[in-house]
DNA sequence: GCGATCCTGGCC
DNA sequence: GGCCAGGATCGC
């Protein structure tokens, strides 16, 4: 569900619990803890001061004083919610609930359970099996163009929906946006990196940037579950070219959108435009 | 690569 | 009742 423009408009409308202690932090029989417990989770930040609230691709995280993060994945259907007083919400999956000491709550539900939570020790980054395992994030100003390029060569064989969404060549990339940055750089989604020049992959790259910086402006897109801390949805859908829109006009109408499935994910492009 | 799998809920 | 969904991993 969500991809990196949508944690990105999470994490800034989460700002209101920084500098908050951590109370208590409780959790349901099914919460999708990963490669720790909630016991070694609590005994790690309770009690501790947010410090900040940082990013990676699609995982949140909410470092704390003694530099501890809670890392968080909202899988597809996850929502992270802040509550600012008493009392305590009781949602429907709700897996996660982390009490401060003045009352307020933020609240994590996730009815699928595809998302995660994990823990960070001492923010190292190598420390995390999922922090571990992605690229270098698609805003990171330290990914250069080429350096992209660099790490889309050691996929050749995939096609370049598969490239994009391929969270180990950089991070952040969804079904959303896969398509919408295919479509704003002309690409066919079914070519594969070998077939590509490095300027091609150089488009695709600030395709991808372009359309991720323009989801975080429209503060992201809520089709379903997603809205951001305070409870609100994101416009973006309202600027989709193609996602979603099959048999129908591209948003600008430049062509008609058509439909396949590639790893089992639906693709949305026009073959007219994209080459 | 590809397909199956983990889940619940909404829609046709 | 069946199909689909902003994700990611695993085995073939």
């Amino acid at each position: 569900m969500p991809e990196l423009p949508e944690i990105e408009t999470l994490r800034r409308s989460l700002k209101p619990v920084l500098g908050k202690y951590l109370a208590k932090i409780n959790f349901s029989k099914l919460a999708p803890i990963e490669t720790t417990t909630a016991n070694h989770i609590q005994k790690n930040i309770q009690n501790q001061k947010i410090q900040k609230l940082a990013r990676h691709g699609k995982y949140l995280l909410i470092v704390f004083s003694n530099h501890h993060a809670l890392v968080i994945h909202l899988g597809m259907s996850g929502q992270l919610i802040y509550y600012p007083s008493k009392p305590v919400p009781e949602r429907k999956h709700q897996h996660m609930i982390l009490i401060f000491s003045d009352g307020s709550c933020l609240s994590y539900v996730d009815p699928r359970r595809f998302g995660t939570i994990s823990l960070l020790l001492q923010e190292k980054p190598n420390s995390n099996p999922f922090l571990q395992r992605l690229g270098p994030d698609y805003l990171d100003k330290k990914l250069t163009d080429q350096s992209f390029i660099k790490r889309c060569r050691t996929h050749s064989q995939l096609h370049l929906k598969g490239l994009l969404l391929n969270q180990g060549v950089a991070a952040g990339m969804g079904n959303i946006y896969a398509c919408e940055a295919l479509y704003d750089a002309r690409l066919d989604p079914r070519r594969r990196v070998s077939q590509c020049s490095d300027d091609e992959l150089k488009s695709l790259f600030l395709a991808a940037k372009k359309v991720l910086t323009l989801g975080i402006k429209k503060g992201g897109t809520s089709f379903r579950d997603y809205v951001n801390g305070r409870g609100a949805k994101g416009v973006m859908k309202n600027f989709l070219q193609v996602y979603d829109r099959a048999n129908q006009m591209s948003l600008d109408q430049r062509g008609k959108v058509k439909k396949i499935v590639q790893n089992a994910r639906s693709t949305y492009y026009v073959s007219e435009v994209q080459k």
